[in-house]
DNA sequence: GTCTATATAGAGATAGAC
DNA sequence: GTCTATCTCTATATAGAC
């Protein structure tokens, strides 16, 4: 596949494909150095195991949503304090940018969905520690946009927010398949119909 | 675990419970025949392989939740033919249910959130060719109520109700570890919050 | 219908030469 | 930093006795 990186990198890149289409007990590290073309001891010798090969996985794609999704949040905030739509998009948007991504983004997407379903408690201890405060902060601020909605109907809401946002990016690499629609243009579609829908959803009384 | 069933039963009820856990890939059948206290070898009798055991647990459920569905679905359009609720109700309340089975439904709604995850083209043929018609069913009756929005919204809007849906059926089970409410309340307050919010994402303009 | 025993293959991980 | 070779374990599946 992508020849012109470092080992390590390759071996990132095709983990990170081969996860998205078979799962992380599914893919066998025979697989990811085999496509990757470098040798099976490879791994072990970079990342001392598959589960930590998985997390790396994660924090090379997290790292850069997280810090988009906070810096759009604080630009949204500083123009208008409590606009649902920019805060919902602050948070959409990124998710779905990485579908566009040359380096593999798009699969990245499919492996996030599967995290959810993964009932892992090492990789949930992982994602919760390092990137858990970037729906807290969130959700705090939503909180803020919606005075009148009561705190456990907006956490209800914001799981099916969440649930919507990952079935909506991990579908996107089909659809795309599908038809033949520019890429940027499918990922702004998708993300201001799901903006547009969470919104009214949120602000169902 | 259920000792007072049937050697197949049990092994469907194991099965199902450690598919939820740990994946179809992640799982082994000397876990199953372990856990299920038969031999390694019952599987391969009474199923044939491990794959037909996985689309033998989907079955189970998906018969008896597809035929609550349409029959409620039936009823709603029986008293009021274009009344979104109702409708939403329709598809939404027997999945929700499953989650009050006692038989280890709980465990199902996670197996199915993992089978969203999985790119498996065995087992989304299997569903998609025996379950397809339900989605479709709900699609064309929901035109009917919601005319003056254009198919391609109306479909991505299904597509985050399916998201959410899922979601929230697979988080159900962590959220009743976390307080003690009655399980019927849990199940009935997920549902009218997700029809609630799902009614005003789709009624958007 | 259930068992033991085993065939066959593939897994993750590591030792040690280069 | 990369290789070969291999250890050790576990996987699915099946043959054949009971």
């Amino acid at each position: 596949m992508p020849a012109h990186f470092s080992t390590k990198e390759r071996i990132l890149d095709t983990a990170e494909a081969l996860f998205a289409e078979h799962g992380f007990a599914g893919t066998s590290l025979r697989q990811v150095t085999g496509h990757a073309d470098v040798n099976l001891a490879a791994v072990n010798y970079h990342f001392g195991s598959k589960d930590n090969l998985v997390t790396e996985v994660f924090r090379r794609r997290m790292d850069e949503m997280s810090r988009a999704r906070l810096q759009q949040l604080q630009a949204a905030q500083a123009q208008a304090p409590t606009q649902l739509e920019a805060v919902l998009r602050a948070f959409i948007e990124p998710a779905l940018a990485l579908s566009l991504d040359r380096q593999g983004g798009g699969a990245f997407v499919r492996v996030l969905a599967r995290a959810y379903a993964e009932r892992n408690e090492r990789l949930r201890r992982f994602l919760s520690d390092n990137y858990g405060h970037v729906p807290r902060e969130f959700s705090r601020v939503l909180a803020e946009c919606l005075p009148d909605l009561d705190r456990e109907t907006l956490h209800w809401r914001l799981d099916f927010l969440a649930g919507a946002l990952t079935y909506a990016m991990a579908d996107f690499g089909l659809r795309q398949r599908g038809d033949k629609l520019d890429e940027r243009t499918q990922s702004e579609r998708a993300a201001s119909e799901l903006v547009a829908f969470a919104a009214a959803g949120l602000r169902a009384t």
